[in-house]
DNA sequence: CAAAACAGGACCAAAATGGTACCCAATGTT
DNA sequence: AACATTGGGTACCATTTTGGTCCTGTTTTG
């Protein structure tokens, strides 16, 4: 439950890829190969982080994909905004418009909490944390008490 | 992105419901139209729920759902885990077995990490809360800087 | 001009989701 | 004992979402 898309997925991966070598130009067909997945695909997600202004292309002969900034300034939400659309867990929150049962539903406010919550946890992690480029970095805040699983 | 399901949603509305009033046995078909949801879609839901040890049932002639502990005793955490499964934010995570991207994959390990933030955030909201019994309380920790959006 | 590489859709198969129906088991009433 | 009521479990189907591929431009360099 509460699953990122595979895509998504992929996309911190190939994120995470060109992290390791921030300068170099890498195109979409190498890192295909080098994360062993479909061309196709790792083009089609580019495309997307690409839209969203967290890589950098460049057309031609010599083009290729890098990271528009460095690791440690794109955040875990930043990827996911990119690949699926802004956070809302309930289609309530979303907003699109009319919700059938007014009655007992002030639950819809309080998801929007949750909602925030959960954002902030995704905005402290960065690309470079995913990537284990930053050895061990903060700990997340206060991991302590027993959180039970 | 990041969506409950749809069946979960419906699922914190029941909770709501029967919290309103713990003592009384709520019947499925009741619950259904007080929710304005389908009576076979509410029954499901409850059978799950009953499942997972969050609501009281009893058959028979004057049988009914009811909570099985106190609004504030439920989070958020354990419904989700009730209706949907286990969280596991990615394939890797959950552990089906076997990742072909081995290469540059540290991006896996990582995960868990925002598993467990978020995890945390479910833990810390109560039915209570969500219901609106509990008037504003405890504002989930730290709120106050700059969340993006 | 030709080759390399990105850009943007269209498209399709497969899987997950939501919703319904059906039949069985338990309980209480008559 | 018979019956009505209510939950329990499962199977099924329609719809949507997801993942993946392909095709047709457009830009850049040699």
């Amino acid at each position: 439950m509460l699953r990122i898309s595979r895509l998504t997925d992929y996309a911190t991966v190939l994120l995470a890829t060109l992290a390791c070598e921030p300068e170099t130009r890498h195109t979409a067909t190498s890192l295909a190969q080098r994360t062993r997945l479909g061309a196709a695909t790792v083009s089609k997600i580019l495309k997307q982080l690409h839209r969203a202004g967290l890589v950098l292309s460049s057309r031609g002969v010599h083009g290729g994909y890098r990271l528009a900034k460095p690791a440690s300034d794109i955040s875990a939400a930043a990827i996911l905004d990119a690949l699926e659309g802004p956070l809302a867990l309930t289609d309530c929150a979303a907003g699109s418009g009319h919700c059938e049962i007014e009655s007992s539903c002030r639950v819809g406010r309080s998801w929007q909490r949750v909602n925030l919550a959960i954002r902030r946890s995704l905005y402290d992690v960065s690309l470079a944390q995913l990537a284990g480029l930053e050895h061990e970095a903060q700990p997340i805040e206060r991991l302590p008490t027993g959180v039970p699983a």
